[in-house]
DNA sequence: AGAACTCCTGTAGTTAGGTACGGCTTTGTG
DNA sequence: CACAAAGCCGTACCTAACTACAGGAGTTCT
């Protein structure tokens, strides 16, 4: 196999293979008389390196996993819970700002005779919670 | 208000302030004699440019937003909604990493006798749908 | 053998939202 | 007036994960 064989089976670039090289995530097969050639087990390791990552492990995290005993559990287990505690602040910031938005995307909606209300609140400094710290008669 | 006192006001920093000057969010004011000066304006732009980031919006669409007449309803509940669209769908994504992981983990913790489930799942290619895919064209 | 394609290497650019720095001018304080 | 702090300006750097490209070498098809 040599690289664009790979790439393409792994469904990613040449170029991104050479990447992940660069990396250290991807060995470097000796280059013998001309061009370098991969292995099925080459291939192995970039499908795992793309599986972890649509789990959310970034490269960093992937380096490390790809270098664990098969037995080491304990690590494994430490990286996937702290990915998931990672994962659950994400989506706990993300439904905040998804309720406010809905919220003011259903009053504007509704259509009452002021401003906007969606305007209103990113203009209006007592709006909200980060403009609402003591200004102190109004001067920074 | 020099530029220090309405980077602290705002709670950002100097270069924080410039950086949005040079996307064109925040207006530079003509440097008379010596130094430029801001005013109260300057500082509630500043601090609508924060509370409309902590909702998740972009500098661009920042930049939009406050370019609206405050009457117009219509598109600014179009960029909210395009905004709560696109935090549902980062949900989502999230949520199905998080329930992968989490089963992986219960499944590590349990304590079978094979190798652990986590690192087996990123090893052996039949167990994800990402892996087993021929996808292609992500690659360029 | 020659055209056309792929590979190799190195370097630079992309997006987003900043952060940092060097060298100079202006301002404020003793 | 001296001196330090702050402002100004331009440019480079940061993270993450790629993406692009130049220019030469190797490979494959005919």
């Amino acid at each position: 196999m040599k690289i664009g064989d790979l790439a393409r089976a792994g469904g990613v670039s040449v170029e991104t293979v050479r990447f992940y090289q660069r990396r250290g995530l991807l060995s470097e097969p000796p280059r013998g008389a001309g061009v370098r050639r991969y292995t099925e087990g080459d291939l192995e390791r970039l499908r795992s390196i793309r599986a972890a990552q649509t789990a959310g492990f970034s490269l960093e995290e992937i380096a490390v996993l790809l270098g664990l005993d098969q037995n080491d559990r304990a690590t494994a287990r430490a990286l996937a819970e702290a990915r998931i505690a990672a994962i659950d602040e994400k989506i706990a910031t993300l439904q905040m700002m998804r309720n406010a938005l809905k919220t003011l995307a259903t009053d504007c909606a509704k259509g009452g005779e002021g401003p906007c209300p969606i305007l209103a609140a990113f203009s209006l400094p007592a709006q909200t919670d980060a403009a609402r710290r003591p200004t102190r008669s109004r001067a920074g």
